[in-house]
DNA sequence: CCCTGATTCGC
DNA sequence: GCGAATCAGG
């Protein structure tokens, strides 16, 4: 595949979000992150930095390197007048259940957790959840890697457990169910049919 | 191990 | 210009 237009712009727009490359790469198909890296760099948006500038350019000296001309960044394309968001204060990785001290999270973090995750289950609200799912989910929960928030991965489950305000709070961190944001036993509990306690008489 | 971006260099 | 391979880190 080639760099279209639209390819790009769809680079610049997912880049300027703050998306991984590779996340890039998937969305736009037929290239690695590699690719996008290369040209993220080609096209002179790299810097994602405003806080911390990276003054240690060279760490490591090649002989007879070329200097740095230091390529104004993008900015001069008078011919383009396409409102860009450059600066983009999302860092979408905040979640802030109001998880009950209890074991069970009330509410599992259905903030965004990853960027481009899958679309988030439908929000069980005071789902009931079924008593086999919730003790299969206590099983698991002692086998949790229990990862810190920057540990998430696509691939690791993200369901929240304990209270966020304290240390005693971590993410499951298990292999995800393949497409869902977290693992089977949590799924299991994160996507109730809602019929949980069907023909319940009580 | 999983992942991230950065750089190099043959094409 | 392109991107795989590689590097350097988290």
């Amino acid at each position: 595949m080639s760099w279209t237009d639209e390819r790009v712009e769809l680079l610049k727009k997912m880049w300027g979000e703050g998306q991984s490359a590779s996340q890039i790469a998937k969305e736009l198909g037929g290239v690695t992150r590699n690719a996008v890296i290369g040209k993220v760099h080609r096209l002179g948006l790299s810097n994602r930095n405003s806080g911390t500038a990276k003054p240690a350019a060279e760490p490591k000296e090649k002989p007879a390197a070329a200097p740095k001309p230091a390529p104004a960044a993008a900015a001069a394309a008078p011919a383009k007048p396409k409102p860009q968001p450059k600066t983009e204060p999302a860092r979408p990785v905040t979640p802030e259940p109001a998880a009950s001290a209890e074991g069970r999270p009330a509410t599992p973090a259905r903030r965004q957790i990853i960027p481009a995750g899958q679309p988030l289950p439908p929000q069980p609200s005071a789902n009931e959840i079924s008593p086999e799912a919730l003790a299969k989910v206590n099983e698991i929960e002692k086998k949790a890697k229990k990862l810190g928030l920057m540990e998430l991965t696509e691939r690791t489950c993200k369901w929240p457990v304990g209270d966020p305000a304290t240390e005693d709070f971590w993410f499951c961190g298990l292999p995800v169910q393949q497409g869902k944001p977290y693992c089977e036993a949590h799924v299991g509990v994160a996507f109730q049919p809602m019929s949980a306690r069907r023909d319940r008489k009580r």
